[in-house]
Order: structure tokens, then sequence, then C-alpha cells
DNA sequence: AGCGCTTATAGACCTATGTCAATATAGACA
DNA sequence: TGTCTATATTGACATAGGTCTATAAGCGCT
């Protein structure tokens, strides 16, 4: 199952919850969120105006080694947080805003009026 | 720092970039949610009508030793997600509706239009 | 084909983490 | 004080995960 199917028909915590499924999902998309690196590469793709952002770029951002930097794009580009799109030699990463919309209104919590 | 100021100075992560002692901040947050049991225990706690659950309950919700629930319940006190409350022999836990917040409008993205 | 640049994969290493059994701590009540 | 219940802490163990070096794979260019 795509997990982007479990983040949607997943309730938000503060309603009813989670099934051990619906749990398992979600988390593997927290965990992904879990690490420094990855929130920086992320809200990097997620900021840039024009929505892409080249490898490159984002290797230039860290004081990390490529192939790490590739880790963590693949561990975000499995969860379905980003996806990529080669082009010619260069490979541009884009935010998929449903995913991370879904995430947000999992956590939203109820006003408090 | 406290965690929750952390959250409370971070940019969502669709308006700029995190700093790398933001990302750190925020990245224990995620952690803490990136595990099944703890996605279950903070819906379980957060979703409760009045707001605290016995730990006793939370214990019978799942098939794992005591100690580790009581683990997992540390956890998610620590980063600020609940708080907790001695009352006689048992401890009740009750969510902080502010830290989900904050991790709420971190995910949001801005409208499609 | 061969070279150079960009990105991904494989494998090794070390640390972090989820789980448990055993034990300690805290409180209620004889 | 002693005992029973509820919860937390400790220490051990196995697995997961972040980082690196080395290497492979894709693509453009000559």
């Amino acid at each position: 199952m795509e997990l982007l199917e479990i983040l949607e028909c997943s309730p938000p915590l503060a309603r009813e919850p989670l099934s051990a499924e619906q749990a398992a999902g979600v988390a593997r998309v927290f965990k992904a969120l879990g690490d420094p690196v990855r929130l920086r590469i992320l809200s990097i793709v997620a900021s840039r105006a024009g929505g892409e952002v080249c490898v490159c770029d984002i290797t230039d951002a860290f004081e990390l080694s490529q192939p790490t930097i590739s880790h963590h794009l693949k561990v975000l580009k499995d969860v379905g947080l980003l996806t990529s799109e080669r082009r010619a030699s260069w490979v541009y990463y884009r935010l998929v805003p449903e995913t991370l919309g879904e995430l947000s209104a999992l956590l939203t919590v109820p006003a408090t009026v």
C-alpha cells in the first residue's frame, strides 16, 4: 500500500487512536523527518522558489560526503516526501506537498476554545 | 533551550531553510514520532476524552512489557509532547497540545491556488 | 570509444535504539 | 514495618541507521 494512501486514511492523532497498520505507515514518514540533515534538505527543497533543486546545490549546502546526501535524498523519496527527475547529467528534487499536508493534518489539534 | 521554544521560532519548512540548530531540535521531536508504538500511545492520549490516561490503560493496549511502555512514555515526555502527573499510585499522562500544534504548523504547506 | 562530470549503490564501521528480564522506587494500607 | 500494586530505572542484547571510502552507472562531449 502506498504510504500517501495510509496518510490519507489516518485520522488526526487527537481524534481517535491509530491502528497498528496506520501507525506503522505514519511512523515511517516521521522517522524520515527525524534526522536534522534530512529536515534541512527538505526545507531547502520545500522553500525553494521554482520548486526544484539540483542535487549538487544540496550537496554544497552541507559538509557531508556526496553519497551521504544521496542516501538522505533516497530516504525522503522512499517515504513520498520528495520526487526526482533527471535532466541531462543533473537530478532535480521536488517536494510532494500532498504528503507534507497530510502529515500536518494528522498533527492538527482542535482549537482550544 | 527548551524544545518548544525551538519549535516556536522555526519557520514552516516551506518558507525558508532551517538552521542547523533549529533542525537539530525539530528532528528530536520528529524522531520521537518515528516509532509506531509511540505514535499509537500519543494518539491514545491525544484522543482521550478528558485528556488524561493512566499508564496502566496504555500498557493494556499493547503486547509489550511494562518497562518498554514506560520507556516510550519517557521519550514522548522528554521532547515535550506529553506531561505526567502522579496521583496516589497511578501516573496520568496528558497531551501538550502546543507542541503538536507547532509541529503541525511547521509542516503546513501553502495552499496551491 | 573514451573522457569528465554528476549521481547512485555497495560494503564497512560505529553508534543509537527498541526490547526484555531483573530490580528499584513510590504510594496505599494493614 | 511489611506487603501489595503501579511505575520507573538498569543493564544486556540484537537490530537499525548515519557516515565514510570505493566503485558503479548515466549522460554529454569530442
